[in-house]
DNA sequence: TGAAATAAAGACCGTTCGGTCTATATTTGC
DNA sequence: GCAAATATAGACCGAACGGTCTTTATTTCA
C-alpha cells in the first residue's frame, strides 16, 4: 500500500464515524482538517472533493458493520443460532456507534444526491437479505415451519430494528432496543420446529 | 393576529417542509429567503436565528401529523378501528410528505443541539402512547386480550412504522410500508377478543 | 386620514465554506 | 544515497454562510 493509498484510508477511517455523527452537510472540511490533523493539500491530494469523502465513509461504515454481522451470523450453527447471533450484534451498541449509518446517511440522502441514494438502497437490500438467506435456508433444512414468511419476516425484522436503532439515537439507552430484539427471538422461535 | 405572528406563521409553514426534506444543517437562510421570498430582515425580524426556525419548523410539522393521527384515532370506535386508523395515516406517505420528522430531525439532532433532542424525544413518546393507550382501553373495555404487553406493543409497532418509513423514504414505494402495516394487523388481530 | 408604531428591505459585516495551486517535504526505486 | 516521483502544507480564492443595522415601506389605531 503506497502512502496515498495509507493515507486516503486514514483519512475515510477518521472521518466515517464523525460524518456519521454530524452529517454530511453538517460536517466541515475544517472538521476533517482537524479530526485528521492534516493540511487542505493532504485532503484535496487524495480525494476529488467532501462529497467522494462522505460516499467512502458511508461504504466504510457499511462495510465494517457488515463484516460483523457476517462473522457473526456464520458462527451460528442453526437457523436460530444465526438469527440470533445478528440480534446480538445490532443489540451492543458499540457496533454501531454514532448510530447506524444506514439511517444516518439515508435520512439525509436527497434527490439531489442519487448515488448516495442508490448505496443505501443496496446496503438495505444486502442487510434485509441476510435475515431472509437464514430464514429460507433454515425452512429448507427443516429448522423452520414454512409458514413463516421469509420476505415479510426478513422485512419487518429490519425495519423493527432500525426503528429501535432511532429509540436509542434519541433516548441514549438500549431500553426499546432489547424489547424489540426479544419480541422478534420470540416471533422467530414459534416457527422453530 | 397581527401581521408580525402572520409572517412568523408562514415563514413556519414554508420552512417546514423544506427543512424537513434538506435537513437543518442542509438548509440555509438563502433557502428560506427564496422559499418565504421575503429578504433577510423579513425572517430576522421574526426569529432570532436559524435554530429557532428549525425547532419551530418541527414542532409545527410534529403538530400537524399529530392533529392527523388523533382525528383519526377518535373517529374509530372500537380499539381495533381505533388503531387500524392510525395506521391508515402512516400509511399515506402524503401525510408526512418528506419523511418523518421524528426521524429526519432526531437522526440530526446531536449532542450539540440537546433542545431539539428532547424536543424529538418527547414527541415519540406521544407517539408511541398513543398507541399505548388504544391498547389499554382495549383491555379494560374487554375487546382485547389482556395477554397482549400494551408496552411491548406499542414501542415495536412504533419501531416497525418508523423503518418502514425509513424503507419509503429510501426505496420510494410504499411496498415495504404496506408488508409491515399488514403484519401490525395481523398481530393485533390475535388478541381482539 | 394622518401620525406613531411596527414590519420588511437590502446593503453590509466578519467568518467560514469548499476548493485550487504552488512551493516544500517526503517517499520511492535505482 | 541520490534523483525523480509523489505527497502534503498552507497561502489564497471567490462564494456563501449566518447575522446586524439603518433605511424605507407598511400597518395600525386614534
Amino acid at each position: 500500500m503506497s502512502k496515498a493509498e495509507r493515507t486516503r484510508q486514514f483519512i475515510i477511517e477518521t472521518s466515517a464515524p464523525l460524518i456519521n455523527k454530524k452529517g454530511m452537510a453538517g460536517t466541515s472540511l475544517s472538521d476533517i482538517m482537524e479530526a485528521t490533523k492534516l493540511a487542505k493539500g493532504g485532503i484535496y491530494g487524495n480525494f476529488e472533493n467532501k462529497e467522494e469523502i462522505c460516499m467512502e465513509s458511508f461504504l466504510y461504515l457499511r462495510t465494517q458493520l457488515a463484516s460483523k454481522l457476517d462473522v457473526a451470523a456464520s458462527k451460528g450453527k442453526s437457523a436460530k443460532e444465526k438469527l440470533f447471533n445478528l440480534l446480538d450484534v445490532y443489540g451492543n451498541r458499540k457496533n454501531m456507534a454514532e448510530g447506524c449509518p444506514i439511517m444516518n446517511f439515508g435520512t439525509e440522502a436527497d434527490d439531489t444526491n442519487p448515488i448516495m441514494k442508490e448505496l443505501v438502497k443496496k446496503a438495505i437490500l444486502s442487510a434485509q437479505k441476510r435475515f431472509l438467506t437464514i430464514v429460507e435456508e433454515g425452512i429448507q433444512n427443516k429448522e423452520l415451519s414454512s409458514e413463516i414468511n421469509p420476505e415479510h419476516f426478513s422485512i419487518r425484522t429490519f425495519a423493527m430494528i432500525e426503528g429501535a436503532i432511532l429509540y436509542r439515537k434519541v433516548f441514549g439507552n438500549d431500553d426499546q432496543m432489547h424489547i424489540v430484539l426479544d419480541s422478534i427471538r420470540n416471533e422467530f422461535e414459534k416457527y422453530v420446529l
